[in-house]
DNA sequence: GTCTATACTCGGATAGAC
DNA sequence: GTCTATCCGAGTATAGAC
């Protein structure tokens, strides 16, 4: 049997090494080898290299975008499914170093049809549930920007701690997923409507 | 004459395309090209690569590391200065797009010893500096965790604005570094010891 | 589907002349 | 200090056998 998933296997293989070492300094032989294959072969899968990295970027972004619905799907308040959102979203970024750091590569690398692709195809969706949320719970005159703000926090919370983690008086636990996502919804309740305003808030 | 700084003329060369394009998809013949010199000579002024990578970071962020303490020179209230600071900030990472890809770049590759590096002898100063200013006039237990967090959302949003731009509903002016900084202060102030808290404050 | 062999280009680095 | 010439390794990609 010829290996039933065999592009899978590379798609998945290549996006790792993609995803910790950048594009240009992964080469077809490292590939090809860590999936256990020759160079020449890869080829039978793809047509060149940029087709491999595309659809890399492709798989791993579509294989995680719906989980965000999913775990939005039970109906509870807008204020639980806030939390949830950030919580989901702090997780993905922190646990799944894949994901964060083919998204960091995209931002950096700034081709503007790769980033207009994604935007629109991968990430609108995941982007007007927060807006919605947001426009249910908090109390500003701009969802849109404020959903905007609490995703740059997330994703700058991420990419900073690994350096911040070397910063004179840093804690240990500044770092750590849950308390990150635990803290951000602290903040994020001084800015609730009156009624949604459930816990004492505590920084 | 033989050129009397052509070493930070290459190290000029050398940040710029490392900050595009990164650095394994540099070669040494195109930073020559650029200085115009051919690249058998760039090894007269580099022992390898490596170097070449390393006097390049070091040359930008020094040169840019000591701005915060001019920014805040003159001694004003301790919200004037924090106020400062954010402009500071803000304007760095959108304006100097050398700074801050190759300040993303080294995010992303995480290399322990240069992140260390970076972080004690370079980031630290301006660091502790905010904090300073952060306990003078923000209301929170810990301003070490609010100053990881300010700085987060400025590297956040300056890293996401690349992508942000493309969403549905998003404006020119959520991307303005003016009203960036401003929109920050506004939010911040929302946190501010009461004493401190000079302007109404508006979403 | 996977291999071997091979073509070709490009990148890093050194030697030695001027 | 800068050049030309050159080496070598590594990279992408193709052809054709099995």
């Amino acid at each position: 049997m010829p290996a039933p998933n065999m592009r899978e296997k590379i798609l998945e293989a290549a996006s790792r090494l993609f995803a910790f070492e950048g594009y240009s300094a992964v080469s077809m032989r490292r590939i090809a080898t860590a999936v256990g294959m020759t160079q020449a072969n890869l080829y039978y899968y793809f047509k060149d290299k940029e087709e491999l990295i595309r659809s890399a970027l492709a798989a791993v972004f579509n294989g995680r975008s719906h989980s965000l619905a999913a775990a939005l799907a039970s109906g509870e308040s807008p204020e639980e499914r806030l939390e949830r959102a950030i919580s989901w979203f702090v997780t993905l970024l922190f646990d799944d170093e894949v994901v964060s750091k083919l998204f960091f590569r995209e931002l950096l690398t700034g081709d503007k049809d790769r980033l207009k692709f994604l935007t629109q195809n991968i990430f609108q969706e995941s982007f007007n549930t927060i807006i919605e949320i947001i426009d249910a719970c908090i109390d500003t005159p701009d969802p849109t920007l404020a959903a905007i703000y609490l995703a740059s926090t997330i994703i700058g919370y991420c990419q900073y701690s690994t350096v911040a983690v070397y910063l004179q008086g840093a804690k240990p636990e500044y770092f750590e997923p849950v308390a990150v996502a635990r803290h951000l919804m602290d903040q994020v309740r001084r800015f609730a409507k009156a009624p949604c305003l459930a816990k004492e808030v505590l920084a």
